[in-house]
DNA sequence: GGATTGTGTATTTTT
DNA sequence: TACACAATCC
């Protein structure tokens, strides 16, 4: 654990020198030289599937074999757990040992590391806490409130939203330039932002840009700890560079500055977070920014059949701000790329079952199937019919465990209990369950709070051995700071495990669910066991909070056989047999809502993000497009993502079911007056009452809208996605009916037939 | 202090 | 349509 690596030619060194040919072997002539590179700065520009991942840690490791760096002088970040995760595993795989006492996670994690060793330099305390975009957005409420706007107007998640974007491009408080300003809050964005951060000081919290801002601080404002951390970090290495922003790469550039060894490893071509801060500019100026930088380039593909490649190539090609990569396989040409038009989005849902059934007959698993989407409300469809035909899936994303409320609640107890002044916290859980702690006495504590300038629970402590509250709140807020107390007391008797176990138990959180007789109360209850046992995996009840606040993830589900659904964006980093594409329509993908807001540059985003998931595929890849979509239960219908036009026709063919090539559909969806006529390509238009029936997919079907009063309480009915089913109620068009197989649903009178 | 009704909104989300 | 939140009533 000493994190020492022995190094030379003698003893157990000459042993690792034997095995350098071996872990260099293997790699093509760019992976090497990319491994094999001397100090200096160096970009390694990595396409999809080119062995980026390979070429990082085995550098890494080269660089601790041949002595360059020992394990605790390099920094090697990442974007996400996972990643971190894996790095750490094929390191150690390739030294053959343990990697303790490398600097080596996610750059808020090593954030983190920072500023707890230096925190009283950015006016914290060593235990500050690490706040959630939950925390974040209700402490953002507060200053709304307090600034007396108008919460409306000026909601807190577009406050939240702002100060994430400056913190993200490294700007304090002071140093937001005046362009950046805008109008929100009338122009007061900045004092906001100012009694935010002064608010954060007085919680000794920190929300997740202030782990990379303050560490800017740190850097910057203490040349002595910089040139210290400068001499220490003999090597850096930095993974999905293309998806840095701003504070990132300041910080990256200080601790580099004095050698200049940093590695970084990206594709501008896999950009896709923008939106988020990420600064596609930092990858396309690396050479500027580091004179004299290497620069290799990955191209040859080790995924991807040649017609998918070349296909994901084409549409990629038309983005001009890019290094510019050309990607080739020696792999064989196999199946061209396959391009579907669908009536409506669930003919594409059934489409795509159908399709995944085949391919699981002809012995193709599911796990290696993936339907990838560009928004989270696709997913239903899919869902829907893959329930119907019994197709196990899963869908990635969704709510992630630490965000559930009921984990976040029990989490809030946590919190209060290790760190007493954790106003957050504590406002979250000081009335759930209900204990009569309500608006009233809450706004009196925070006054007092505020007058006396100490936390919620030290004036909750005070005011509960005073009359100023009714009898009722005073009995109950004595009663649940007795609790607390009692609690904080076995943090060290009990293990965290027992504690936390005690907690749910006598606060009555547990019991409430219990209580409760909503359908998802047992699921929640189920979460909080989860929960239980996670705690059991540490040591103290502060350290297992130390993990939660930076590792958000959702509890590994059993590896069966299934189908994955996600968004693109989640796809990023995985591989798959069989990709389907779905929903490439105009306005949907590319995104309507992006263009209107990014322009060109977003339009380019949206390239990226389709060049990222025709990626995803090795051996086969479909992409599919409905002409009619139900959005909020409106029909709508729509043209062809662009994305399709610019798919190299010589490596893709269209299916029969193509709307475009359909003698019944193509009369609309191929004329060209009517793709004339949208102004933005993007048009919508209500299709009344038209819906395809099931088992009749080649006739479209128009039935009459309305036929309120046609139907009797207790009569049997026939509806085309749920089956049979006995109308329970009848409210105007909307029928709440009993199925027989998929339970009770309300659905509109047009969509139903007799029995 | 708590339940109920009404209103507005609706992408992507590594930490 | 659905859901979350806020104003409103009891």
């Amino acid at each position: 654990m000493s994190g020492q690596l022995a190094l030379g030619m003698s003893g157990p060194g000459a042993r690792i020198a034997g095995e350098a040919a071996s872990y260099l072997q293997g790699l093509n002539p760019e992976q090497r030289a990319a491994v094999t590179a001397e100090d200096g700065p160096l970009l390694v520009l990595a396409g999809a599937g080119t062995g980026k991942t390979r070429v990082l840690t085995t550098r890494l490791a080269h660089i601790l074999l041949t002595g360059r760096a020992r394990p605790h002088e390099v920094l090697a970040v990442t974007f996400t757990n996972k990643a971190a995760r894996e790095m750490v595993e094929r390191v150690e795989g390739l030294i053959g040992r343990s990697v303790a006492g490398l600097w080596l996670g996610t750059f808020h994690a090593m954030g983190v590391r920072m500023l707890r060793a230096h925190a009283e330099l950015v006016g914290l305390k060593p235990g500050f806490t690490i706040l959630d975009a939950d925390d974040q957005e209700r402490l953002a409420k507060q200053i709304i409130q307090a600034a007396a706007l108008d919460e409306r107007r000026w909601p807190a998640r577009a406050l939240v939203a702002i100060i994430q974007r400056w913190k993200d491009r490294g700007y304090r408080p002071d140093q937001v330039p005046a362009v950046e300003v805008g109008d929100f809050a009338l122009g007061k964005g900045i004092e906001l932002y100012r009694a935010y951060q002064e608010r954060l000081l007085t919680l000794n919290a920190c929300d997740f840009g202030d782990l990379l801002l303050h560490g800017l601080t740190l850097l910057t404002g203490n040349p002595d700890l910089l040139a210290q951390y400068q001499r220490r970090f003999k090597a850096i290495l930095v993974d999905e560079y293309q998806d840095t922003n701003v504070a990132q790469y300041l910080w990256l550039r200080l601790l580099a500055g004095g050698h200049k060894n940093i590695t970084c490893v990206g594709d501008d071509d896999q950009s896709i977070y923008s939106w988020r801060g990420a600064e596609v500019g930092n990858i396309l100026r690396f050479e500027q920014d580091f004179p004299g930088a290497a620069v290799i380039r990955l191209e040859r593909n080790y995924r991807s059949t040649g017609h998918i490649l070349a296909a994901a190539s084409g549409v990629i090609a038309r983005n001009r701000h890019r290094h510019g990569k050309t990607l080739w396989t020696e792999g064989e040409a196999g199946e061209l790329v396959r391009v579907a038009g669908l009536w409506d989005d669930e003919e594409e849902a059934r489409f795509v079952a159908d399709e995944i059934e085949a391919w699981q007959r002809r012995g193709g698993k599911l796990t290696e199937t993936a339907v990838l989407v560009r928004a989270g409300f696709q997913t239903r469809a899919f869902e829907e019919r893959f329930i119907q035909v019994g197709l196990p899936y899963r869908v990635v994303g969704g709510p992630r465990f630490y965000e559930r409320a009921e984990i976040r609640d029990a989490i809030a107890y946590f919190r209060v209990v290790c760190q007493p002044d954790d106003d957050l916290a504590l406002e979250r859980i000081i009335n759930l369950p209900r204990r009569g702690i309500g608006e009233s006495t809450l706004k009196a504590l925070r006054t007092a709070a505020r007058a006396a300038e100490v936390s919620l629970l030290q004036a909750a402590r005070a005011m509960s051995q005073t009359d100023e509250l009714p009898t009722r709140a005073r009995n109950a807020l004595v009663e649940l700071i007795a609790t607390f107390d009692r609690w904080r007391a076995e943090l060290g008797e009990k293990s965290p495990r027992e504690l936390a176990e005690t907690i749910l138990d006598e606060s009555g959180y547990t019991a409430m669910w219990k209580a409760e007789h909503s359908p998802d109360a047992p699921g929640r209850l189920e979460n909080l066991k989860e929960l239980v046992k996670a705690v059991q995996e540490f040591d103290t009840l502060p350290g297992f909070l130390e993990h939660v606040s930076l590792v958000v993830e959702n509890a590994t589900e059993p590896d069966a056989d299934l189908v994955t659904i996600m968004t693109l964006h989640g796809a990023k980093g995985l591989e798959f047999d069989n990709v389907f594409l779905a929903g490439w329509e105009e306005g949907l993908f590319p995104s309507q809502r992006a263009i209107d807001e990014g322009g060109t540059k977003a339009l380019e985003e949206e390239r990226r993000l389709a060049y990222v998931g025709m990626t995803r595929a090795r051996r086969r890849l479909t992409i599919s497009f409905a002409a009619n979509r139900r959005i909020y239960n409106q029909w709508s219908s729509s043209v062809p993502s662009r994305f399709i036009d610019e798919l190299p026709p010589e490596h893709i063919e269209h299916l029969h079911r193509n709307p475009a090539t359909r003698p019944d559909l193509g009369s609309f969806l191929d004329d060209e007056p009517f793709r004339a006529r949208s102004t933005s390509r993007f048009r919508t238009q209500r299709v009344e009452g038209a819906k395809l029936i099931e088992g009749r997919a080649e006739i479209l079907q128009t039935r009459p809208v309305g036929r309120s009063g046609a139907f009797k309480t207790g009569e049997r009915i026939f509806h085309p996605k749920f089956g049979y089913g006995r109308i329970e109620a009848i409210d105007g068009n909307k029928l709440d009916i009993a199925f027989e197989k998929s339970g009770r649903k309300k659905v509109i009178d047009s969509f139903v037939e007799p029995a």
